[in-house]
DNA sequence: CGGCTCATTGATGTAGCTCAAGCCTGGTGG
DNA sequence: CCACCAGGCTTGAGCTACATCAATGAGCCG
């Protein structure tokens, strides 16, 4: 993990091209709130397997994602995971009522962070209602995207949880290739093998069948690792019903 | 459905002994909020397989629920469907923000509301920085849920979800029976077997199957239909892990 | 080059699905 | 009051998708 203490002064430099200042939580503050705001984060980065939120681990940041992925997982007492959700740049991580839940977070990759104290996001809520009505929104929409995915996990086979999962990492990666009815397009995989089947909830084998068997249809090809492009994406929303 | 129009002074009447207003929605409403919200709302009854809210139906109810259980459902083009929660009385039951999701609601037993027409939540979640906390509170319970069951939906066998399936019910109707460490709780099951499958996310043999076995093994008892006892309550805790 | 980790592939086992037959329970009508 | 029927639940027999166990291959780094 490598710190660098923000500005003061530097506010444009900081904030001006962040994605979370345009799309994400920092875009309805005001200036004086932005820069109030940006005196009291810390930009850091850390790498890839870094536990960023739990409860038993006594960690909690909240915090901006600059870049990066990280996976959002729940624990069983007999060790086996599920990871319950995947949040990008320039989405906002941490747990605004941090008295709720016991989901934890890890980075996937390395991961680049604006972080505020703990106790300053409160601050802010309180000072800055379009604050809270963003992460209100936020919540709402993690919330459907998590009852979207008990459709993948509850009622789709192992093929259709693999083209699920790339239609979402797709539809992240590149929008507006991935809304368009048709035409290849390009999909880093962010996850590993391992990681991929504790986000389906099935084996490491059966991702690696499926994925083969995606390709021998001619659905994906492989660019490189970590890398294939969607042949036909309207096909691949086809299958998935 | 029946209707009965709130009478603007009957007040206590409605509001003293609900729910909501002691755990619920309500409970952070001043007086004067609670009056004019009261003169806004409608008691109804609906009877069992009710569509409440539904994005193509053109349904969107918002309301307190008083009695009985409402299913929340995700549906897919092949017609499956798969539940994604329950609610019960007190909660508050309605989208918030809603140009967001596609999640339907219809009762599963008959269902008693008190119903705010669609704008009023809005005018009251602006004048009562309290009422918006609350389901803003809400949506971040439900969210932990839904993260929750999708631990169930990927992680657990067809007998480990009965279980869990019977400790959230069990939980729901009897607390303070369902928190103690030990001893038997009655709980009177408020699905059909098929909801029970769509919840769970497996088939109606299956779940049945379940059922006997948990039987068998002595960990719940028949007592009436849809209404059993689990016997230890820890044991079932334990089996889900 | 040897020793990693990660991914693929094959062979076999099994939980849960499918298909199909009973079986309660409650309602309806003679 | 019983006969009948319909809908929900259970049980059985076989099948299939995925898990498990095990071996091999491909990149990567010391």
């Amino acid at each position: 993990m490598t710190k660098e203490p923000s500005d003061i002064k530097a506010l444009p430099e900081i904030c001006k091209s962040c994605e979370a200042r345009h799309k994400g939580i920092c875009s309805n503050l005001s200036d004086q709130d932005l820069l109030f705001l940006s005196t009291q984060t810390t930009i850091a980065t850390y790498d890839k397997g870094t536990v960023l939120v739990s409860e038993d681990a006594g960690r909690d940041i909240h915090a901006n994602i600059l870049k990066g992925v990280v996976k959002l997982t729940k624990s069983q007492r007999n060790g086996d995971d599920q990871i319950v959700g995947l949040q990008f740049a320039p989405d906002f991580l941490g747990r605004p009522l941090s008295d709720i839940g016991s989901t934890n977070a890890v980075t996937a990759s390395e991961v680049r962070l604006c972080e505020f104290p703990k106790g300053v996001l409160d601050d802010m809520m309180a000072r800055s209602p379009g604050l809270k009505d963003l992460l209100f929104r936020q919540a709402i929409i993690e919330l459907e995207e998590a009852r979207e995915w008990m459709l993948t996990l509850g009622r789709r086979t192992a093929k259709q949880k693999v083209a699920a999962f790339l239609l979402l990492v797709a539809d992240q990666s590149d929008p507006e290739a991935a809304q368009a009815a048709t035409g290849p397009v390009d999909v880093p995989i962010p996850l590993s093998r391992a990681e991929v089947a504790e986000f389906l909830g099935i084996k490491i084998e059966t991702v690696s069948r499926s994925f083969t068997t995606l390709r021998e249809e001619g659905m994906i090809q492989d660019r490189a690792p970590r890398l294939i492009t969607i042949v036909d994406i309207a096909a691949l929303r086809d299958l998935v019903a």
